[in-house]
RNA sequence: CGGGGAGUGGCGCAGCCUGGUUAGCGCGCCUGCCUUGGGAGCAGGAGGUCGUCGGUUCAAAUCCGAUCUCCCCGACCA
């Protein structure tokens, strides 16, 4: 039955997929449109994707040292002009508020688009000598970007992130710590969400604006458009000498802090849906699945006296094992209704009992990722169960990796470029001799962008740059993006 | 922001061109019976100021204008 379709109200991800996904947001109830524009209601299974999101990312934010804190979430519109590079990059999609009740007032407030104005400010208060850096400070919060294009989760008027912070003694530390969190995102991303990343730094083209530099995770969606999941910004003493963020050092020399910022966002959600779905619908790693197992009585006969206790002891027993469990007992769906349903969300392991199950003291275990079915003694099943969602995570990483190898490709012509990029898409690695103006002849002419150019490059290695045909050294890695 | 398409019970659509009593259909929903190992069946029932505002008309889902929202393709964008 593996290419049976159950679920009809979703359009087949081969036929549109840009549909499909709007149509299993929306059904699968992750999220659903609010009445203004580009804005969108975050539903409650949507929102514990989140919740688990935040918690084992949080957990990662704290090991490396750092502490949570909360800032305002209006901007004096004086503080975003002090600091001009910085707003020509948002001017556009600031939200402004102009009165108080029916007040005009004084000076206009930026909802916060990102933070770093109103944190470099009180930064500059806190910070008066090398004994108070480093100062390692994330905030989880909500941010606005008034975007012309919407696309649920993708990019939303209003969304949540969080955003760390931090301010150091030299640029050394500050670029250490810029690679430190980059690396603890593609690590994040490929452990929790199964996402295999390509990680690197942005171009001078591509960078936040005020960055010295800006560093990325990029991930390759199923339909061979690269999604940008995470950056990480070294923002050298740019905002340090705005905002006068100075301290007195260990030579008793008056100097700026060397400073980062870094975020990933609720675009992560989308991510997951991107990478992993299929046509019968989402597919939720183990790790952040809000319902990690959905346990389906078989109602036959007198089902409710025989199957559905040794169901509810099954639900209490996995619950005491640490596992997001669902029983779902509702009488008026049948149990092929069921399946499709919770298929359909991503649940990763669904386990069916019925009178036959209960006789043998096993129950019927079904793999979403690839719909495989065993049969599991309920004697030590938490264990099993345990091993099971384990891999379940690793089998849903090394398919997303497979696709994502498939699909990056080296190129040396830009005839070759063109026709790749037209007929499959995917990363596309090629030497860029490092001109911008390359870099937006491309975009114009095929709307690939660099997405990073890697970390891992090889040494002394040439090749002639894509466009100009000039000697390039280095290979960056091009793709359509959302 | 430019070009194109679309808004009709919860969802998907028909009706509109050529205005005319009661706005239909499928799915879903409710009640009852019967069923239940891959989205069961039968019977009965509820639910719509046709996105919103205004105009034309004896009469507007239907014609005209404005506006809001969504989708697609561009431009823009950390």
């Amino acid at each position: 039955m593996s290419e049976e379709r159950f679920v009809t109200q979703i359009t087949p991800k081969s036929e549109d997929f840009s549909r499909w996904y709007i149509d299993l947001i929306r059904r699968a109830e992750l999220a659903d449109y609010a009445p203004m524009k580009g804005m969108m209601v975050i539903r409650p299974y949507g929102y514990a994707i989140w919740e688990n999101i935040q918690k084992l990312l949080d957990r990662r934010i704290k090991a490396t040292g750092h502490v949570n804190a909360y800032f305002p979430v209006f901007i004096p519109e004086s503080f975003l002009r002090k600091e001009m590079e910085h707003l020509k990059g948002f001017a556009p999609e600031v939200a402004w508020v102009t009165h108080g009740g029916d007040d005009e007032l004084e000076e206009r407030l930026a909802v916060r688009p990102t933070s770093e104005a109103i944190i470099g400010f009180m930064y500059s208060k806190w910070i008066k000598s090398w004994r108070d850096l480093p100062v390692l400070i994330n905030q989880w919060a909500n941010v606005v970007r008034w975007e012309k294009v919407t696309r649920p989760f993708l990019r939303t008027t209003e969304f949540l992130w969080q955003e760390g912070h931090t301010a150091h003694e030299t640029y050394e530390e500050a670029q250490e710590e810029t690679i430190r969190i980059l690396e603890m995102y593609r690590e994040f991303v490929e452990t929790e969400l199964a996402i295999p990343v390509i990680h690197g730094r942005k171009t001078d083209r591509e960078k936040f604006a005020g960055a010295l530099a800006t560093y990325a995770i990029e991930a390759l969606m199923s339909d061979g458009k690269a999604l940008q999941m995470g950056t990480s910004h070294n923002l050298g003493q740019h905002f340090a000498q705005v905002f006068n963020i100075r301290f007195e050092d260990r030579h008793q020399n008056l100097q700026y802090v060397w400073q980062t910022s870094w975020g990933v966002s609720t675009r992560l959600i989308g991510a997951l849906v991107m990478s992993h779905g299929d046509d019968s619908g989402l597919v939720f790693p183990p790790q952040v699945a809000p319902i990690q197992i959905i346990i389906v009585p078989i109602s036959v006969g007198n089902w409710k006296e025989t199957v559905l206790p040794v169901a509810k002891e099954l639900k209490d027993s996995l619950e005491r094992a640490g596992l997001r469990v669902f029983l779902d007992d509702r009488t008026e769906y049948t149990p092929g209704w069921k399946f499709s349903e919770w298929e359909m969300r991503g649940v990763p392991l669904r386990l069916e009992i019925g009178p036959r199950d209960v006789k043998n003291n096993q129950v019927i275990a079904v793999r979403r990722e690839n719909k495989d079915k065993i049969a599991l003694d309920l004697t030590g099943i938490e264990q099993k169960v345990k091993e099971l969602l384990a891999e379940i995570q690793k089998a849903i990483y090394e398919k997303a990796l497979a696709f994502q190898k498939e699909n990056t490709r080296e190129v040396s012509t830009y005839e070759e470029f063109k026709s790749l990029i037209e007929d499959k898409r995917g990363f596309i690695k090629a030497f860029w001799c490092g001109a911008e103006e390359c870099e937006a002849k491309i975009k114009e002419e095929t709307m690939a962008t660099i997405r990073v150019i890697p970390m891992d490059q090889e040494k002394g290695q040439k090749g002639r740059c894509l466009y100009c045909q000039k000697e390039a050294e280095t290979v960056a890695v091009f793709a359509r993006s959302y």
